[in-house]
DNA sequence: CTAGGTGCAAAGGGTTTGCTACAAC
DNA sequence: GTTGTAGCAAACCCTTTGCACCTAG
């Protein structure tokens, strides 16, 4: 997989260290395909290194997400799943006052997706959606 | 308030006793206005029932949410919160193979309306909201 | 009367935190 | 050598549940 020297520059970048965990944290994640639970993940990665605890999977959620370098999603039942976050992915919030857009990450939508998916059986169409609305600068000005 | 005949007649229809805690729990979610936790509406019960036990909130809750007589908005980080239902206001859903509609109840966008509102200030139009996807049928079909 | 409901207390599940030893740099 | 981190265990928070008593119908 190529990509990881991103990531790695990311932690560094930031002052934070390349430790082996993190390293195979970010990586289940990666594999996992979909959105996947801290649990998962933990459960994953201690096939192979069994000393991992899942507060220290926490944690690394916790940075990776600091960072952008993953996104979560919680739908509030059950527990937070998480996914590799793509950058260039996302939506736009558009103000009717100033016209302006805003981006807006697709996780934002992927919890109504998951929603909408799991209760009903309807797959939405997502993939060119914007929000009409009134931006913060303007609701106040 | 009027209004209130129907949550009696519902319950009772339904096999269900009207209890003063039901009544006050009721009355607190109608009288809050907004999304209240489980630990608001208990903090204003017991303002005139100090007997009221916390647990005995979250089952009237789950009571009142199989009845469609409240509805939980739970965005995952902090706690639920609850509203009082309105039965007529609500989104659709639209197939893009069939074409046929169907209803999506407003505590959907209401959560991503809230996130959008909390994190970014930014306050969606959401009056006449339609989500075109594929259905259940026309998925699986 | 009698099922259903309440209060109390305790358990539960996911997530966070304090602390000491350890490893990345 | 420093300072951030991992592991461990315990705490936390919201929510649910078991049980004996009580009350609405």
């Amino acid at each position: 997989m190529a990509g990881h020297g991103n990531v790695v520059a990311t932690l560094k970048e930031a002052g934070y260290r390349l430790t082996p965990q993190r390293v195979m944290v970010l990586q289940a994640i990666a594999e996992g395909g979909g959105h996947q639970t801290a649990e998962a993940i933990h459960r994953e990665v201690v096939k192979t290194y069994p000393y991992l605890d899942i507060a220290t999977v926490y944690r690394i959620l916790q940075l990776l997400k600091r960072l952008h370098l993953v996104t979560e999603i919680d739908l509030g039942g059950d527990s937070a799943r998480y996914e590799v976050a793509e950058p260039n992915k996302h939506h736009h919030m558009v103000c009717r006052v100033c016209s302006r857009t805003f981006d807006l990450s697709t996780s934002y939508l992927e919890e109504l997706r998951l929603r909408l998916v799991n209760e009903f059986g309807f797959e939405p169409d997502l993939e060119h959606f914007a929000i009409g609305g009134q931006c913060a600068e303007c609701a106040s000005g």
